[in-house]
DNA sequence: GGCAAAATAGCACGATCGTTCTTTTAACCC
DNA sequence: GGGTTAAAAGAACGATCGTGCTATTTTGCC
């Protein structure tokens, strides 16, 4: 029952698989989950021991660190939504399906998260203004979905599905302040229907930032997501 | 020692003992310059003490407990945030002025917060799982907010400035993710030109909910937000 | 000035925090 | 299976936390 009697992985061509990673990996997955409930200042060692139910210097062996510990969280948290919400999309073909299916996987992602809290959201109001390795990684990870949705933007605009003259950086923000009220609403006010509010605002977006001297992309699909309000 | 006898005129004669209620001011003061950085969650009792060249204990038996602590804060920063965005609004006449004014003030207020830091949105992360009388209070000072705003928006709606058929909950949604993203990406990303977005994009909102069959607002008043992109 | 109450300080408590050091246990290789 | 090393536990540290309890100082009114 306890994380050091988990299945141990066979030795890859050759190469020793240690127990002590698995057992770290074992403790950043519990870690990930007291993080996104609770916050990454509000993880502790401690109470990581508890859950994983191991002696709190056992735990910190692994990350020397409460820091390194931290960004471990992080990175796999990176990890994850990379999997969830980016690579899905990359399989839709380039300009506005994409776009559609990254926003849609995000917002599908950041639903869930209201039951257990988005990383990317309590870690930035609680490092906005505490430098240091911790808020980099953060950051970087961060910066590194929005460049991946600024170029959907960018090619959705390019391959004339969206208006010409737009400012990638403007839709962008605007898409981001959707999930960010999504986020808020939902998981902190509780209130019902935001969901299809955030869906609601990024169809107004396509409306006001959709070509129409191009062909209109709604005709030949079903989308799930309704232009109307 | 509660909160509700607040305005308390103790001891049989009439005689209004001030001392302790200019240093419990000077304490919330302090105490929401702490909370704005760090958070109402970092805010502590020794490090306020040490701010204020008190006691822990003469801090502490002006509240009671950390939690009656957070929320004189949160009381003093809902009183702040009427004073500096709610009331100036006010003055101008009911309907899209007004609007305008709200989200104008909304704005500024929150661009000065990229440096200090805004309760309303941090304490959101740190309180949407944490049930109690902290939460309660935060929601209610943001909610009675939120009313606010969904009241001007209705008012600019009823009278024509907007378009009838919107849906005021949607569009309290997208601007409040326009102030989201502003200070997210402001704040924590550093990200410059946050505020020219944001404006941009509530200029967006209103171009997509303004009525057209009305006549146009913008004509008549020399506005500081202009409808231009 | 004297006096009662309010305001503040001083001190100690149990808990928890991150971290270090030492010891024991488990895993791995031959 | 024995020897080596990695992994985990155990114990303790100084700090800080919120919060009581008890003095001491300050305040406001006579």
């Amino acid at each position: 029952m306890t994380v050091s009697e988990l299945p141990l992985k066979p030795a890859r061509d050759g190469r020793v698989l240690q127990k002590g990673q698995q057992t770290k990996a074992a403790i950043i997955d519990a870690a990930l989950g007291l993080a996104t409930q609770i916050g990454l200042e509000g993880l502790s060692i401690g109470a990581l021991a508890e859950v994983t139910q191991m002696s709190k210097s056992g735990v910190f062996a692994h990350f020397g660190s409460r820091e390194e510990l931290q960004i471990s969280v992080i990175r796999e948290y990176h990890s994850r939504f990379e999997q969830e919400v980016f690579y899905p999309a990359m399989s839709e073909p380039r300009g506005l399906p994409r776009l559609r299916a990254m926003f849609a996987n995000w917002m599908q992602r950041t639903s869930v998260e209201i039951d257990s809290g988005c990383l990317y959201i309590s870690g930035a109001v609680e490092f906005d203004d505490r430098a240091g390795p911790v808020r980099d990684a953060l950051a970087s990870s961060v910066l590194t979905w929005l460049a991946a949705l600024r170029r959907a933007i960018q090619n959705a605009r390019e391959l004339g599905h969206l208006r010409a003259d737009l400012n990638d950086e403007q839709v962008l923000f605007e898409v981001h302040g959707l999930i960010l009220a999504l986020h808020y609403e939902a998981r902190f006010l509780k209130n019902p229907g935001s969901i299809a509010r955030a869906r609601a605002g990024f169809d107004n977006i396509l409306k006001q930032y959709g070509n129409d001297t191009a062909e209109r992309p709604r005709a030949g699909r079903s989308n799930k997501t309704p232009s109307k309000e």
